[in-house]
DNA sequence: AAAGTAAGTGGAAACGTTTCCATTGGGAGG
DNA sequence: CCTCCCAATGGAAACGTTTCCACTTACTTT
């Protein structure tokens, strides 16, 4: 019914000063057992509850903390999103979040406001490290900020898989797995210097490994009419028996493709993928893949907020190799011994696979040139 | 450096007062071009923004819109906060996001925390519409909201799939392919109104159209061993031709679940999911579902809290049966006419599938008695 | 030339808090 | 009996805006 009662409706209500009231609601001072009584009621009857406006005008804090991610649609940011927002929540911090969609206008714009709105800290993941506007308004305004997925630039700190690393043990695995002719998949290849670190890694190791350095295959669009790209790939790189693709949905469709083209995942061709995204594991054959903790990554990031708010120690960055971790699948066979020594793919059943099944390959006809 | 520059700072630096930096900064009022010129050069020197707190304090509007949701992790809400997210941003308003994790205190508890923030509306899921006391206290206190996927009570707005008229439409489809006897598969079906409603439209239709009544099959955890379930489920029901999962993911687990015992999907049993999602259509064989459109939720329900903010004429929700599409895909396969006539289920090549492969189908053995 | 109008401006109140400071009254200590 | 101290309390300033109102000027009108 009607306004929403201020303090000074509680005032008057108990037939006292605002400070009293302010002081008893808060226990920030004395107060004689008889006016706690009436105040209390006072604030039972008008259903009063402090108005955080006025309280965050008074104090320039408003337990807020700014979220900026590219998109919840992409389930690693959303899980990010959900860790962190449960950390903030518990800590009493509420969180505006803001998708960019890739966009560094947005980007800009999205930190402005969140800086106007006083928010007491933010998380962000930036399209460009080296050259955002925002980060560069948070930094010059001593905002507490953490990054995410971004590696981190000098002395910043960023929760973030390390991709170069993560991409690396994937070549080790191929390697370990007798293939040498591998390809890399590439989504939004020149958007994301994500996509690119995990190429530099992978192409390292495997040049390390003296493997076949990684053919790379770039795909912009989502999957929809990748089958041909992956058909005149396969045909320019005949002997590539594995393929890294940099993340989940890229590989999924990979084996989807690959499939259309008659290619058995994985006893023509192995695919392992990146992020660990759930239904990796609901799928037939499941995904070998590189598993990340994004639910961890987000709540890390916001305890280390909250400790600079509070000026406690901040929590120790994981240990790079310990942003991730090797998640075995069925979508990744060993290939036998021998054909490391001259790249020739020789089929090998896999042991624990009761579901495999003979599937002929048209590939072998183009395999052996 | 320093803290931030207040409009004093500015009138001051600009030699005005206070009134005449709102006036110009704001274009609401008249000045002279040359008070206009000293209070844009102060603005500059000072890197002066408004402060929306003070703003909110005295406008009692502060341009902030709640989102409570259960879960992120879930890409149904995910894509509808971001729906919601972008439409809100356009319109220049942003989204304080609480994930409630399906617990009612912490709803209630968010709720109240938002409304003591004074956010200008609330877009939000509730665990139960009839007993929500958070609820209640957004509409005692006559803040703008809209529901989204609840099905609406009495005279409120919601945003919602039409799930009994959805499911209704699958009991259509599996009798369009001669399925007759079917199953259910509800996920937390005691903790989610929508799956029973599911089930409800489900189970009706069938009737309706003279199918056997679908056997119910609950899960509760997330898909680990279903398997074992799903063979005694089978075992018990030997006529069943076709499943009907009350989400995707359900949906995608039965399929790996039947795999793993040696049941070809759609060969020796039809799946159909509900949602939508994305990987559904990546995966072999694809998964037929029910299309939702969470994204176009979530930003009707934006729109309706927009609309109800400026007072102008809300968008019309979608006509129930607009809610939701049934998606075709290779998980499921029609049965030939005559089997209607004695239930008796004889194998049936799909038309368009190159992928399909022969598979020897253990469940045969007891599908005759 | 007097009066009226309009533009340009600043002071101050209001929004809802917290907190500093001053005031009161009573009890203890001299 | 006079001080001193402390608990209890209220007034008022401050936080950063917007906006009402009043006050100058200067320019039209008659």
């Amino acid at each position: 019914m009607g306004q929403a009662a201020t303090i000074k409706d509680v005032a008057q209500r108990a037939g006292c000063g605002v400070a009293t009231v302010s002081r008893v609601l808060n226990s920030t001072g004395p107060a004689s057992e008889e006016m706690r009584e009436k105040v209390f009621a006072a604030v039972k009857e008008l259903d009063f509850h402090f108005s955080e406006v006025g309280r965050s005008l008074q104090s320039s804090t408003t337990r807020t903390i700014g979220c900026v991610v590219p998109s919840i649609e992409n389930p690693v940011y959303a899980d990010a999103v959900q860790g962190a927002q449960e950390v903030f929540l518990d800590a009493g911090y509420q969180m505006l979040l803001v998708c960019t969609n890739y966009n560094a206008e947005m980007e800009t714009h999205a930190i402005r406001t969140l800086i106007a709105k006083q928010v007491d800290g933010i998380i962000l993941t930036v399209g460009d490290v080296h050259n955002s506007e925002g980060l560069n308004l948070i930094r010059s305004r001593q905002i507490p900020y953490s990054l995410m997925y971004n590696t981190a630039p000098e002395g910043q700190i960023s929760w973030a898989v390390d991709d170069h690393a993560a991409a690396a043990r994937v070549a080790d695995v191929f390697h370990e797995n007798n293939h040498i002719y591998t390809g890399f998949l590439g989504l939004n290849f020149f958007n994301s210097d994500r996509s690119r670190q995990r190429f530099e890694g992978f192409s390292e190791r495997c040049a390390y490994r003296q493997m076949a350095l990684p053919a790379l295959l770039e795909v912009h669009e989502d999957g929809n009419d990748f089958t041909p790209h992956l058909s005149t790939f396969l045909k320019q790189h005949p002997k590539i028996t594995g393929i890294f693709a940099s993340n989940d949905y890229g590989a999924l469709a990979a084996i989807r493709s690959a499939h259309q083209l008659s290619i058995d995942v994985p006893h023509d061709l192995s695919i392992i993928g990146f992020d660990g995204i759930k239904v990796g594991q609901m799928i037939e054959p499941t995904l070998a893949t590189i598993a990340t903790a994004p639910r961890a990554l987000g709540a890390g990031a916001s305890q280390t907020i909250l400790s600079m708010i509070d000026g406690t120690k901040p929590p120790d960055l994981p240990r790079k190799d310990q942003t991730f971790s090797f998640r075995a699948g069925g979508s990744l066979m060993p290939l036998s011994a021998e054909s490391k020594d001259d790249g020739k793919v020789t089929a090998f059943p896999p042991s624990n696979d009761p579901t495999h099944k003979k599937a002929k390959s048209k590939r072998r006809d183009h395999n052996e040139i």
